[in-house]
DNA sequence: CTGTATCCTTATAGATACTG
DNA sequence: CAGTATCTATAAGGATACAG
């Protein structure tokens, strides 16, 4: 994987899967089941119920999450396709990375606030 | 890693270091050394000047980037910090897997856009 | 060549209220 | 409980022109 990592329209693709607040924690949050909405929202904390409708149908659309219509209404299940299944390696190896280097990046962030701040 | 994940913040913080568009590609030019701002923005395609600055800016504020300047103007040189070497495997994570899997993901997309038309 | 300064468009996200 | 409808705020990204 050399420069075609840049040039490739695919890898953007993956990129822009992850370039967005909720669709990665989404997805870590289906990793065990299917999950209705309202658990779903509780999982993730402070998300409306406009974003996570938003945001599941950013997933469905892009073959990630299926919506299980189970009845009629108020029941309803969300939960990940084998598609969707196959990018949890990935995310988890970034949750992985915070772990081992969260601290390091936020003592950047304080070091380079002071310094802007003496600046 | 349980629902930590989705608790610490550290891991929100991983995320969006990757929710946005150049963050990734940006590490990912630098791998192998370090570049100048004419070629990164070469190897990039379409970045504006102005975005590039922002971009780097933003990776420099968290550590994962450092700027030098060598001399005076016109002569600049970002490069990987330590940290921000240790972002690369969970880049090319991404890039493996959309190599692998993009093609699904663009069909996704496709089916779901005609569902969208018969409707 | 590097970087800043504007201006503009769009997408994300959040708050809130409301319908089935 | 699931989802839609508004409205608002903000940030990202892009185009372009200009300054050091």
């Amino acid at each position: 994987m050399n420069d075609v990592f840049l040039a490739d329209c695919r890898a953007r693709l993956a990129f822009d899967l992850m370039a967005n607040t909720w669709n990665p924690v989404v997805l870590w949050a289906l990793r065990e089941g299917p999950l209705r909405p309202a658990e779903l929202r509780r999982r993730l904390g402070g998300i409306s119920t406009k974003v996570l409708t938003e945001t599941v149908r950013r997933l469905e659309f892009n073959g990630l999450v299926s919506r299980r219509d189970c009845g009629r209404t108020a029941k309803v299940e969300y939960s990940l396709t084998d598609l969707g299944t196959t990018l949890l390696a990935p995310i988890e190896a970034f949750g992985e990375w915070a772990f081992r280097y969260g601290d390091e990046v936020m003592a950047a962030q304080d070091e380079a606030a002071r310094f802007r701040d003496l600046a």
